[in-house]
DNA sequence: AATTGTGACAACCGCGGGAAG
DNA sequence: GCTTCCCGCGGTTGTCACAAT
């Protein structure tokens, strides 16, 4: 149970990233794999520590990260499994990111906590209709009281910066983009994603503030737009109280990125998200929601007409724990 | 043009749990 | 069974960009 006598700062660097630690870094962990990150810094030349690099290397350079900005639905999916988990799972940030693929726990975390918790909550109060109550600050009287600042990320439509980047260590992805995904340009492996879409790596271009095109909005669009109608009455329909294994067994289960969730990040459209609260209350009321609960998606119907039932027993991970 | 307030995100920190010795 | 090591997680902080004033 010991703690790891967390990495004797002595020496080491903190702080933001460079390029050239990227570099080792990815460069390292293609040639060696990832694991044993405590000895890592030092077989890859890194002053970090363990810690560090692992973060850096799961936030940030690993190759099937998805950045960019969260879509509609990917939202969808992060309030129902909070609401559904509440605070209480000791991994919930990285349950929801394993269901949503090439997104991590901890930009789920930081989406949430910027974005969604305000979201959640009213989600959570919101009751007999259950829809997502959005509040605009913006629009409240007095602009909630609100001055300036960015609104969004894309909804600036800048991205452009954080280029300005004084010492600061270029995104990646830029290097990336720059020589587009020709493959080792800059070394980073994410680089490689050939299996990422031209507009995923827009995407990722704009999260860093580039895109392959130069400087332009990204392509997801949401953010104001995004908070600015109701996202949508969102969750099924729980029947509390049937059998149903214990939730208790255990989280961080088998639910990894992979699964039928994959379907869920692409255009569902809106319609096959378009679930239903009632009976979500029950849940969290009588804080029983554990023992044991089952899931109505009746109506769940995906595009193609693809029944999406199945995608979102995964979803909810019920099965998994 | 400068200032200020805010949002977004990267990174750090400490803790808990599991595995290995 | 105990101790140590390592990993992974959530909470929190720091930094930067941006828009309103």
């Amino acid at each position: 149970m010991g703690r790891a006598p967390c990495c004797e700062k002595v020496g080491l660097r903190r702080g933001r990233w460079t390029k050239e630690e990227d570099e080792k870094l990815a460069r390292y962990i293609r040639e060696n794999g990832e694991g044993a990150w405590r000895s890592m810094p030092k077989n890859a030349g890194l002053l970090r520590c363990g810690k560090s690099c692992r973060l850096r290397w799961i936030n940030y350079l690993r190759a099937d990260l998805k950045r960019g900005n969260i879509s509609p639905q990917e939202e969808d999916i992060i309030l129902n499994l909070h609401a559904t988990l509440g605070n209480r799972l000791s991994c919930l940030w990285s349950l929801i990111a394993g269901h949503l693929p090439g997104r991590t726990d901890n930009e789920i975390k930081n989406y949430w906590n910027s974005h969604l918790s305000r979201k959640g909550y009213e989600f959570l109060r919101g009751g007999g209709g259950g829809a997502v109550v959005d509040v605009d600050l913006s629009k409240l009287p007095g602009g909630g009281k609100r001055r300036g600042g960015r609104t969004g990320r894309s909804s600036s439509g800048k991205e452009k910066t954080r280029t300005k980047e004084k010492d600061k260590a270029p995104a990646p992805e830029a290097a990336h983009n720059d020589d587009d995904g020709g493959g080792g340009g800059g070394g980073i492996d994410n680089v490689s994603a050939a299996s990422h879409s031209h507009r995923e790596e827009q995407a990722q271009a704009s999260a860093s503030g580039l895109t392959s095109d130069g400087l332009e909005e990204g392509p997801l669009g949401l953010s104001e737009e995004m908070v600015s109608g109701p996202v949508g009455p969102v969750s099924p329909k729980p029947e509390v109280g049937q059998d149903g294994s214990s939730a208790e067994s255990g989280c961080c289960g088998p639910s990894g990125p992979s699964g039928p969730t994959e379907a869920v990040g692409q255009d569902m459209g809106d319609k096959s998200m378009d679930w239903d609260l009632v009976g979500l209350d029950d849940g969290f009321a009588n804080d029983d929601m554990w023992g044991s609960l089952s899931w109505d998606y009746g109506e769940l119907v995906g595009p193609d007409g693809v029944h999406q039932g199945e995608v979102l027993s995964d979803l909810f991970f019920l099965g998994n724990l």
